[in-house]
DNA sequence: TTGCTCATGTCAGGAGTTTGACACAGGGGA
DNA sequence: TCCCCTGTGTCAAACTCCTGACATGAGCAA
């Protein structure tokens, strides 16, 4: 694929663009964590919302959506899924406006808790690939990238 | 969020996980790229097919759908898409095995052409925010990881 | 109070993607 | 030769996610 010889146009490939690469490595991940999750009979945004939920318990569905990067109508099937799982609860009504609070069950605490170590194995497994003084920095840039767009 | 003082555990918030920011990063980029395209009437599976036929051409379906990180069956919806719309030609039989290699007509060409130029201002906006000693660590630690989980 | 704006929850429709399955073509070993 | 394995194309069904739309509730200004 790469030529020896040193090429004067920006840029030579698609597979040498930082969009290519991006996508690769999230899509790797993406597929790691759902054949990983699998065994836990858990989807990736099932996942991602418990994992929010046990860190700041009481959000609700739309703070769940931005929080996973998916829109509020999304986050909404995610919610009914886990709900009928019994993994989670949420209030009915509310006093005050109109966000429903959601709060983790004790089954819900238990399947992130089994999930958790999975995805950890896997986060430790990319992560260890990497050079560790560059780790810091590459958190930095990322995020960078993504406030930079919009994210 | 960040607190000031030093955190002894190795995983203190979910938004500090490699996989988050990696998440986030993505989103932002399809989200942006998704919004670009649409004034081009292309979607971002689509661009990308058309990136790789100009690059390579003569690729088959599964090489396609290898290339730009979906199932055989998703790359198959997305050619249909584009041989409905003119911009690519795929041969009906082939002389020696199943694959059957597809290329770019001219408005595939033309088509591609004024969709790079947003996609191109996308990629150097993202670039841009970064330090340009780091795009190159960036770009082999994106392949690292993405080779590690199997991509 | 009234009206405006914003955020939230929800419904309906459609587009995109995946899993599962089947049939066909080529290569290699028994 | 025959059989097995791999790779490819394709169909069907289900799932996931998004866009568009509407109604409710809170906050603010006239």
């Amino acid at each position: 694929m790469s030529n020896g010889t040193t090429d004067p146009t920006p840029i030579p490939d698609v597979t040498e663009r930082l969009g290519y690469r991006l996508k690769r490595a999230a899509a790797a991940l993406r597929g790691a964590m759902d054949k990983a999750l699998r065994e836990y009979g858990l989807t990736v945004p099932q996942y991602a919302c418990l994992e929010l939920l046990d860190q700041q318990p009481g959000l609700s569905n739309a703070e769940l959506a931005r929080g996973t990067f998916v829109t509020r109508q999304s986050m909404n099937v995610v919610l009914r899924g886990l709900k009928d799982a019994g993994l989670i609860t949420r209030a009915a009504t509310t006093d005050h406006g109109r966000a429903l609070p959601t709060h983790l069950t004790e089954d819900g605490h238990r399947r992130l808790a089994a999930a958790r170590s999975a995805v950890y194995a896997i986060d430790e497994k990319m992560t260890g690939v990497l050079p560790a003084k560059r780790l810091a920095a590459l958190l930095a840039d990322l995020d960078r990238m993504a406030e930079t767009l919009g994210g």
